[in-house]
DNA sequence: GGAATTTACTTGACGCGTCAACTATTGAGC
DNA sequence: GCTCAATAGTTGACGCGTCAAGTAAATTCC
């Protein structure tokens, strides 16, 4: 039952040039669904997506907190956007910044009471659009999607390892 | 042989709430660093990933073109955005927009023969960078992962659905 | 056939990703 | 110690998604 063919979704008469490229574009699409999906259960609660992952991020790393690159490096994001971001956390109440005392150049994000009242609302809607999501797959499509991604990953990023030599 | 598991590659101390919430985060990220991929070939071309699917819309469409909200619909995006993209678009000459004249609401959007030959210097590279992603997997995995991908979709449409009727 | 809706866009404002500079420190080599 | 390079972060500019509000041209309904 492959449910809705990408083909008739996208209302695209001209087939796809190859397997991998269907899947690509099945990908794509679903991540993007499920985004969507997430993204509405965050939202609600006055924050967005990426500031949800900066939130979860500086709770895993605890009370010293974290510099501000560090935490770019933990998100999908590459790096200027998150001075942004972080501001914006910061607005709220959410996120305290402190200037490192041994090393000037950083500057250390904390989560704030607040940020950590406002995850603790959050983790179980969350958890729930995940499962929600993916309900119609067994434990063990689960399982097998998660390693066919896994292995997608490892895939391109040995094709970016090798376009950066050449 | 899980490549690297999400867990590591987010340096998370935290563990995932449920499997369900692992695959979300595997497929967010897996999708992204396609949408890499991808993209840094297109836009080697000039133009952006967005404004590349605009193209590939409107050559499907042929000759008469397509209403400007019709090409929204066919794209991951809702509505508002698309007017600007296709400005961006018409500004480099590789597409043709025009009122229709029996129905004076709409705007007709057509493809030109510049932006053809962009598409067909493109379709290569694209197909290409597809398949380079996925390689890692055999023609079975790229089945089986569509079909995950399609019924992953097709649940998240019920969810969506149910929550617009609460 | 004229007012009230609906449709097809368009525009403004804001969040976010990304590249290219730019500043402030720190560290390394001499 | 002093120059030079690397590091940590910030800022400006632009593309894009998204919501809310606005405009203009059909359509619908008395």
């Amino acid at each position: 039952m492959p449910a809705m063919p990408i083909l008739k979704e996208l209302k695209q008469t001209r087939p796809f040039r190859s397997p991998a490229q269907e899947a690509t574009v099945a990908l794509l699409r679903t991540a993007d669904m499920a985004n969507r999906l997430v993204d509405a259960v965050i939202e609600r609660h006055g924050i967005t997506g990426q500031q949800y992952n900066v939130l979860r991020i500086l709770r895993g790393a605890g009370e010293t907190g974290l510099p501000t690159l560090d935490i770019a490096e933990r998100m999908i994001e590459q790096t200027p956007g998150i001075t942004r971001l972080i501001d914006r956390l910061e607005t709220k109440k959410l996120v305290a910044r402190e200037r490192c005392a041994t090393d000037r150049r950083q500057v250390f994000c904390r989560i704030t009471p607040a940020g950590l009242a406002l995850l603790g609302r959050l983790d179980e809607p969350v958890r729930a659009a995940s499962d929600d999501a993916l309900r119609h797959l067994s434990k063990k499509d689960v399982a097998q999607l998660i390693e066919l991604l896994d292995r997608t990953r490892e895939g391109i990023n040995a094709t970016i390892s090798k376009e950066i030599k050449s």
